[in-house]
DNA sequence: TCACCAGATGAACGCTTGTTCGTTTACCAC
DNA sequence: GTGGTAAACGAACAAGCGTTCATCTGGTGA
């Protein structure tokens, strides 16, 4: 419909926006490529138009997913250094996946049952986010943490990030509120950015 | 072959094992109960001598598994408190998660995909476990938090522990060690309760 | 020895799955 | 108009799914 767009690149945008919902809340095994269909308001078999298959889909969507992912966070690389750089490291990736709120659980699905796309996943994605963390560590000092202990502290931050989001269906039960919910993102992000500065600075005492 | 077991309650343990195994790797939908009987020795068939069905099959799976975390922290309850008592409950869920490392993916499973059974999980387990931890955090003294930031908190630590479980599959991809060796749970330990000490004591700086 | 019964079995069921195929439709260049 | 092409479609396929059922088996008590 729209005169920008080719069609057929917008039809495959829209074919991807709905499997990534219902691939983050079913898993690959879990949704039928005819539900898929059927939120774009195409038939099943249409969709071979686009994709090759229902994992050449399920992995399309994971890379669209995670290339900003990865970008984010390479670009405080070369970042001149603020002293709260980390406070807007957070705020971004928290206002970026309150943007996207299945990313968190697609990835997690994928990561827990070990599929074939897991290795690629962790090459591509994972290692590098955590080698840029683990870089940033060094750079600054780190009067609480020893250099062996830098990879636990970076994977406790992707755990804490991520968690938020893939709890959430859990924690909304729990709680009234909507973990997704503009509000509890940004009290979960002031809350995240106090964690860093205690983490940074504190003293963590005898033992 | 026991002879304190009557032999059926074993086969129906066995069986128990077995889909707790399937289900974690590849959630409700994606394992056929044709393979989890393949994995105990027997066919299809039989299993519903046991089991009405593969739903509630799942359901026994999770309800055995989430039980004695239930326990867990119950205990912490009326117990006399020492200084480091949390320290000593961190090592014991972190020991006990690690003896049953299939325990913490099938809860994500069903916590992300939102299941049928995730409103009991949420009032049963999650709900009485969040509460004791925030109980917990009232009765000791927290220069650092507020008291609405204790469910923050609690859940945070829910993510650390946990977390380190569900993200061992890819974990395993970027360093070179098994999250789920001993070793490795033994540090991840440590480290979680270091952290437990600074968020305790620390000075959380300005702003 | 016999009847009994829980539990294991192979075969079959109805249904859903991912995928393919031949055809039709809609659009664009000439 | 005409031809060509990309994309949507209904129908169909084989394979796998959860589940049922009649039958067989092996051990237990009378």
């Amino acid at each position: 419909m729209s005169a920008s767009e080719p069609g057929t690149a917008a039809t495959r945008e829209r074919i991807l926006d709905a499997a990534e919902a219902l691939f983050a809340e079913h898993g690959l095994a879990g949704t039928a490529v005819r539900d898929i269909a059927r939120d774009v308001g195409l038939t099943a078999a249409s969709l071979y138009n686009h994709f090759a298959g229902k994992q050449e889909l399920y992995e399309a969507v994971l890379a669209r997913g995670v290339q900003p992912l990865i970008e984010m966070m390479q670009r405080i690389d070369g970042q001149d250094r603020t002293s709260d750089a980390r406070a807007a490291l957070i705020e971004d990736i928290m206002k970026h996946l309150g943007g996207r709120p299945h990313l968190p659980r697609l990835i997690h699905h994928e990561v827990i049952s070990g599929g074939s796309y897991l290795a690629k996943l962790g090459r591509t994605w994972l290692r590098p986010l955590i080698a840029t963390g683990i870089a940033e560590m060094k750079r600054e000092e780190e009067p609480n943490w020893s250099e062996e202990e830098f990879p636990l502290v970076i994977t406790a931050w992707l755990n804490l990030v991520f968690g938020h989001f893939a709890m959430a269906p859990i924690l909304s039960v729990v709680f009234d509120t909507d973990p997704l919910a503009p509000e509890s993102i940004e009290r979960q992000t002031r809350f995240l950015q106090k964690l860093a500065r205690m983490m940074a600075l504190s003293d963590p005492g005898p033992g």
